[in-house]
DNA sequence: GCGGATATTCGATTTTTATAGAAATCGAAT
DNA sequence: ATTCGATTTCTATAAAAATCGAATATCCGC
């Protein structure tokens, strides 16, 4: 047998789901415009891919003045989660503290970045400064 | 045509990897009992498989006192960077710090792992503390 | 209304991935 | 040395992924 469907977007899906991101809603002809400028493929592919997109419902798709129009049907951060989910389980063992570590300790993050992970981990640690009362505290 | 490979390991390839960096360099049998504990897949299944991954420079083989033992000729490092530098470029357009915010604002990392990182950030930030007198050298 | 440009669908092709049975091999025990 | 069990290699199947040409549909301008 083949592979089982895992639903994540593949490469080509990626390509034009970052396409539709950037650029939002648009034509055949613009995705393939945008396609085109980095790798050459033709016009008919990247519509028999919309296509299986559409069944997959990664994509959406309206009725424009010329054809159709269309859009992603899911965002960065879910496609994020799913490709992130994979290396979790299956390189960290689903720790995603030794995802950052890899990060941290790779050289990926500049000073300007860890400083910035730095603010968002406060915002994280105080989100609601206890709305209530019982903040965690008793 | 069909996607060009992308050299990085596949699915099926990326379940032999897991079980040879936590067991370490093993025999055929072995790697699939440890398998076969989580998925039903034949022996002969994870046989061409490590003959493919062999192909591929993904491990390495040496004789043993049955058959070959099998090792991983790539660190979990490096597939993670493999993998990461796909959502890097696709999906948060090469930016890190994205990513780790995702993390963080998607709840994928816990009181605990937070206190961590904030460790690492730390220790990175100060990589060499320079014993001598204060950090704030020329 | 017609023609040309753009879109969409259909069908076809190729490669990769994933899977596993059959056959050949090889070391060990009897 | 013969058999036995594990291993390796060979061959084969099938779905998915990626691609595109041809045929068809649709819209706009003239």
């Amino acid at each position: 047998m083949a592979r089982r469907p895992s639903g994540q977007p593949t490469d080509a899906e990626l390509a034009i789901l970052q396409v539709l991101w950037s650029e939002g809603p648009s034509g055949l002809g613009a995705v393939h415009e945008a396609l085109r400028a980095r790798r050459g493929v033709a016009l008919t592919t990247v519509a028999t891919t919309l296509k299986v997109m559409l069944d997959k419902g990664l994509v959406r798709r309206e009725d424009g003045p010329k054809g159709y129009v269309w859009s992603a049907a899911t965002t960065r951060g879910a496609a994020a989660a799913g490709m992130l989910g994979k290396i979790l389980d299956h390189v960290f063992d689903g720790s995603a503290r030794g995802l950052v570590a890899h990060l941290i300790e790779g050289g990926t993050l500049d000073d300007r970045d860890r400083r910035a992970i730095r603010e968002m981990l406060d915002a994280a640690d105080a989100p609601k400064p206890a709305r209530r009362k019982k903040g965690g505290e008793a």
